[in-house]
DNA sequence: GTTTTTAGTGCAACCGGTTGCATTATTTGT
DNA sequence: ACAAATAATGCAACCGGTTGCACTAAAAAC
């Protein structure tokens, strides 16, 4: 059906190879050639099959993505970066996602492999480092995000959850907080152990009380995490809450909300991520920024840095507090 | 690099052909035959090659969708749903985004090109049929997301505007909202111009005061353009507000309830879609709620049944009105 | 005991490009 | 005027599969 160099090449009177090297600018052809030869595939309305070259190349100029799930803000952003950067880079990008399931993600490692794809990025998978089984085993460059691994067979870029927590623990004791708890997800068990280690190793220091992590177990979503959370929240009489990300942020305070609760007056909130809804969330949401495109950007960047064949180091990006509406000083009993 | 068929065949000593009609269970090869190239194929760790296969079969098993921002929740179910369908069907989803850049969108439509895609899904993108200059003559299947062309060359699933929108506006004048207006976007002129005449449509036939459309010329996103419409529909003096999407909506509230307003008690705000952020919005948002997953879910059944050669017509799902908090019946003084 | 089927396998061409090397035509050097 | 260098192109193999057709050997038919 579509055009060949073959068409082209018995049009123009030259042999196949002519016209290959014609279309990708060869140094020993001719121009006069090369300008026929052009003419001709532009008059043929040629489009050169990608399929073709991928199989001579052994390049297939494809990435492939696995995220957990799709219903995650942080995670577009993410592949917007991811996007953006390959999309300039001559790249194309094949997502897939797992939702939770186990099974399906070794499908998806299976059919990048069977595609044939230069590299895969994995994005917030709460499975993590038990790809290595499958993954270890083909020879395809892998990058993770959020999912550092000091030791670990894979490169990694991710953001400093110690640092980023501190800073903003830091901030919340430094307008008078005392009693300041932290609600968790049980959707990414890692990162989320690694940020309430931080919590407790921040308190711990500045010698304010530690509160036990608050998961409530309701919630597959986030949101649902963070209303259910509510009521023990409340039981702390805590004036301030970390939560592990925006969303159990934004759960938590509808929830606390709806029971009649001020926010930030009675208690602050903090998120964590800086999801766009973060912006527009009543009261707006004070969070902990993590540079969402960029993981993505440098994912892309340092996966082709691989394909160069060199070697590359973990990267950790600066997370950036954004102070908004959700939280103030506490009422004066505090004092 | 990687263990291929020809391989096998040298192990098993049979030739390429054998080999590969055994692996793809072919009728005339004997028993013994398959078992033992199945067994070796195994040992060796063979992964087949799709690039090879695609080249072939002239069927690459993979789907370009593009979007215009992946900023929109909306687009996300809707990408949930096609790589839920894709998958199961063995497909593969690649994704583009063309940030409302038309330029762009041309470079997507020729890669998705190059690359053979076997089918093309357009979801929400802004540019809508002038696709059509550029897709018309690539000879690729072609499914629009709510971009519907009764006369149209493409097929299209979307769903019903003037139904849901009456649908909406109804409830609110059940209740007894006399002074509704409606806030628009500019994000996609043709879909939010329907919606905007059916409110038209709807309340002209009850005899309700019409308002002009109000779009706030400031936002790139939705969510700004609902903050930035707030002024204008106080001074409008209306009781509700019906919006173009959940994100004009809750931009809106939260713009709203920063002067001080409250709502719904002195002014109640219907969405459009119902994205995940419309339930843990305070209050929560009641909104008419668009069937994302299944969009996309039927946009890939469609297109799979136009791959099979059969002709199949544009489809039209049924939205569904979601009452939660942000809706209630007007303060007496209208009554 | 031939002849006809049938089952199982191999040959070789094809999909649409790329590329090392040989070949021919044209310049350049002396 | 002839050898050597250079420029431009073609040949053919290759990437890793698929598939129509020919072929061989064994089973069935007569």
């Amino acid at each position: 059906m579509a055009v060949t160099i073959k068409e082209i090449a018995k049009k123009a009177g030259v042999s196949r190879s002519t016209v290959a090297r014609a279309l990708n600018d060869h140094p020993k052809i001719s121009l006069a050639t090369k300008q026929k030869v052009h003419q001709i595939a532009q008059e043929l309305g040629y489009v050169p099959n990608y399929i073709a070259q991928s199989l001579s190349n052994n390049r297939t100029q494809t990435i492939g993505v696995v995220i957990a799930q799709v219903t995650d803000p942080f995670n577009w952003n993410v592949i917007e970066g991811i996007d953006l950067a390959a999309h300039n880079q001559g790249y194309s990008v094949l997502v897939a996602t797992a939702r939770n399931d186990r099974q399906r993600e070794f499908e998806i490692i299976e059919t990048f492999h069977r595609r044939r794809v230069d590299g895969i990025i994995v994005s917030s998978s709460h499975m993590g480092s038990y790809h290595s089984q499958v993954l270890q085993k083909i020879d395809i460059p892998v990058i993770l995000i959020n999912e550092p691994e000091p030791e670990g067979v894979f490169r990694s870029v991710s953001i400093n959850d110690m640092a980023s927590v501190q800073q903003g623990l830091n901030y919340l004791i430094d307008i008078g907080h005392q009693r300041i708890v932290y609600v968790g997800s049980a959707n990414r068990p890692k990162s989320n152990a690694r940020r309430y280690k931080a919590y407790r190793g921040t308190l711990r220091v500045v010698g304010l009380p530690v509160h036990d992590e608050i998961i409530a177990e309701a919630g597959q979503s986030d949101i649902e995490t963070g209303r259910a959370a509510a009521k023990r929240v409340i039981n702390t009489q805590a004036t301030a809450v970390l939560c592990y990300n925006d969303r159990v942020a934004l759960g938590l305070n509808a929830a606390l909300r709806e029971k009649g609760i001020a926010i930030p007056d009675a208690i602050s909130i903090m998120g964590f991520d800086d999801i766009d809804e973060a912006t527009y969330a009543v009261p707006r949401l004070t969070t902990i920024r993590q540079p969402q495109m960029q993981l993505g950007e440098y994912a892309v960047t340092m996966l082709l840095e691989m394909l160069e064949g060199h070697e590359v180091s973990n990267l950790i990006l600066p997370c950036e507090l954004v102070v908004r509406d959700s939280t103030q000083a506490p009422a004066r009993q505090e004092t």
